[in-house]
DNA sequence: CGCCAGGGCCTCA
DNA sequence: TGAGGCCATGGC
């Protein structure tokens, strides 16, 4: 099933179409822009990626905007004020995404390594993706999925998202077959050794992915209207299950 | 009421 | 190194 990866992406994206990741939040709202395929993201909206991608860790994207826009209104999203106001202030902003308090400590964890960088976002940017990645998996709070959207989606480096959406929609495909989710190491490989070297490609279809994970391809699927049935082993009722 | 959400860290075997 | 516990609100 060599070319399974490719193909799921181009069925979702002939079904789907764009998906303009990320969102960036303007005026309190959620908005999916693809003005940004024609230019870099500015450091802002890096940070605010990056700070968003914090926040939605295990959190409905919804309740991490809502906690992402409050700080942007109480002008906290920004570097100098995350790693100066008390993490207890943080975590009351932030309150609506969850895990606030976990959450406030790793924004201010984030701000501290940003300041520590002299040359900014474009230091991270110019180490190339494996250093950009090792710099960012260091900091505490930034684990696998959270430094590979950071990446992905505010540098454009060519990296591959796995959460939970993945695993979940990879292992339910291939049920049956000879390869299946293993960790997220092993996953992320193997999806990027079988597909055109393409940020674009990459940004659509994790959050493709997404969307099918929250819409279709839930706990409990939706099988009938799932456009990935065809070639779906759970759709087709198989049960064997190995590991790449 | 229970389940789930665009994870990551820590601990312990 | 892998499983299990912990963090926590809001929407359905």
């Amino acid at each position: 099933m060599d070319k399974t990866i490719y193909t799921l992406y181009k069925v979702l994206f002939g079904v789907y179409g764009h998906q303009n990741w990320w969102p960036i939040i303007e005026n309190g709202r959620c908005r999916y822009l693809d003005d940004y395929r024609k230019r870099a993201r500015t450091d802002d909206e890096i940070l605010e990626i990056m700070a968003g991608a914090v926040l939605t860790q295990n959190t409905s994207w919804e309740n991490a905007a809502g906690a992402l826009a409050k700080l942007k209104g109480e002008a906290l999203l920004n570097i100098e004020s995350l790693d100066s106001v008390r993490a207890v202030d943080i975590a009351k902003i932030i309150k609506g995404s969850g895990y606030y308090n976990q959450k406030a400590a790793k924004l201010k964890a984030l701000a501290g390594f940003l300041k520590g960088l002299p040359g900014g976002m474009l230091e991270i940017r110019e180490m190339g993706l494996e250093a950009a990645r090792e710099c960012l998996l260091s900091v505490w709070g930034i684990g696998k999925e959270t430094a590979d959207s950071i990446l992905l989606y505010g540098f454009y480096f060519l990296t591959f998202v796995i959460d939970s959406y993945t695993v979940r929609v990879f292992s339910r495909v291939w049920i049956g077959e000879n390869e299946a989710p293993g960790d997220y190491e092993k996953i992320r490989c193997y999806v990027m050794e079988r597909l055109p070297r393409n940020t674009l490609l990459y940004q659509d279809y994790h959050a493709l992915i997404v969307l099918l994970g929250k819409n279709i391809c839930r706990k409990k699927p939706l099988c009938e209207i799932c456009p990935l049935s065809f070639m779906c082993g759970y759709a087709h009722g198989r049960t064997a299950l190995r590991t790449i």
